[in-house]
DNA sequence: ATTAACATTTTTGTCGACAATATAGCCGTT
DNA sequence: AACGGCTATATTGTCGACAAAAATGTTAAT
């Protein structure tokens, strides 16, 4: 298999890459203005391909941009991370019902070998489940969905700005103990190959995710 | 209330609008090369602006482009169309579920006004519902749901590949007599504030929209 | 005849400069 | 002092040219 994550060979490439991280990092600044000639000299490449690193941003969604004014990294709001999670939560649900169709009985094993062996993670008390752990969980499943646009918008598009949200507002990440109970029911409704519990609980997951979310916000 | 469809101010937001509808329409054939030179001389302006259509346009997902090699319109196949709609159907589903949140009762209102209209044009046996009124329709909902997210994905992705899909496969419009009876339960349920059933709907309907288009590709 | 290596040509990627537009500061008027 | 218009300045938008890479065509060797 294809690695999904394809590595830049060209500067624009690169330069989205790289500035894609410091934005969400938070080395850049929600909400400060993006001056074209600023970061040419920063990255030490041209403005034109900073320009059209500025535009794949603005297609994430993770600037915004004026005509004849400029692009300015996009502003953290509560109401901004709830239409997040309301469109993550429908399509990680979609993603799972596809996946307990599309996905293999050997990509559901090794999905049910990676669950255990983050069980025995958190039963050491581990943190290791914390962040990369339910990362690479959701991304399996979204995988397993087997849909182009699925995948497309969920890791080009919402993953970035929701680790913008997580790592700027400070927030901890995923609930572990209880997190860890539904990732299992999630994969056990795959392993059944039931579609319409799988969406269910991957959505009901999201969603408390939200709300634990929310709840430190205000 | 301002429309949510910006118009064009620079040459290139003109030019990728341009080519936008050229190739949504089929003047420019699904899997043909883009070739820079060649477009830059055929809309009269210079590479820089449509390398930068171009790429608005892979975001899109409406070209695919190869690092040194080039850009080419996406192949039209019937299990790109079913992916479109399984997003479609998450995606417009939530819309439906958030439009019963968030419309309020005047934008309901004027939904309610929308559809007797259509409905008098159908008794009629106009054919004017065919297109732009289930657009509309849709149109209407997608909005009503208040969220960023929902609408830039609908609006400036999916839409127009459906759209495509429509035009170049020789596709009808939607199902008329069947489809409104789908609508004006759609919109009861909003106007009951039914989140849920609201949401049942409309994933319904997109289904049926699918399997109406599904067996006339097979 | 097929293949491999090389040279040629075409196409994309990158750059710096110019043109057009918006912002900011200044001056004059009321 | 406040407001409106004007000028200066800075920033973005567009262009043409150069550099780099891939595709094509040609030749030579097996």
């Amino acid at each position: 298999m294809t690695s999904p994550v394809k590595q830049p060979v060209t500067a624009a490439d690169k330069t989205f890459y790289q500035l894609r991280l410091d934005i969400v990092e938070g080395e850049i600044t929600a909400g400060s203005k993006l001056s074209e000639t600023e970061l040419s000299t920063k990255y030490g490449v041209s403005r034109a391909v900073i320009r059209e690193a500025i535009n794949r941003l603005e297609s994430c969604h993770i600037v915004e941009r004026k005509a004849n004014v400029g692009a300015r990294v996009v502003a953290l709001t509560a109401d901004g991370l709830l239409a997040l999670y309301q469109v993550r939560e429908s399509l990680e649900g979609m993603a799972a019902r596809l996946a307990a169709k599309n996905m293999t009985d050997g990509e559901i094993n090794e999905l049910e070998a990676l669950l255990n062996s983050h069980f025995k993670d958190v039963k050491q008390g581990e943190s290791y489940y914390q962040e990369a752990g339910d990362v690479d969980f959701h991304y399996r499943i979204i995988l397993g969905s087997k849909n182009k646009h699925l995948i497309a918008m969920l890791f080009d598009g919402i993953y970035h700005l929701v680790r913008m949200y997580r790592v700027q507002l400070g927030m901890a990440g995923p609930r572990v103990t209880t997190a860890f109970d539904e990732h299992k029911h999630i994969v056990q409704a795959i392993a059944n190959r039931d579609e319409e519990l799988a969406e269910m609980l991957m959505r009901r997951h999201i969603m408390y995710s939200k709300n634990n979310i929310h709840s430190k916000l205000s």
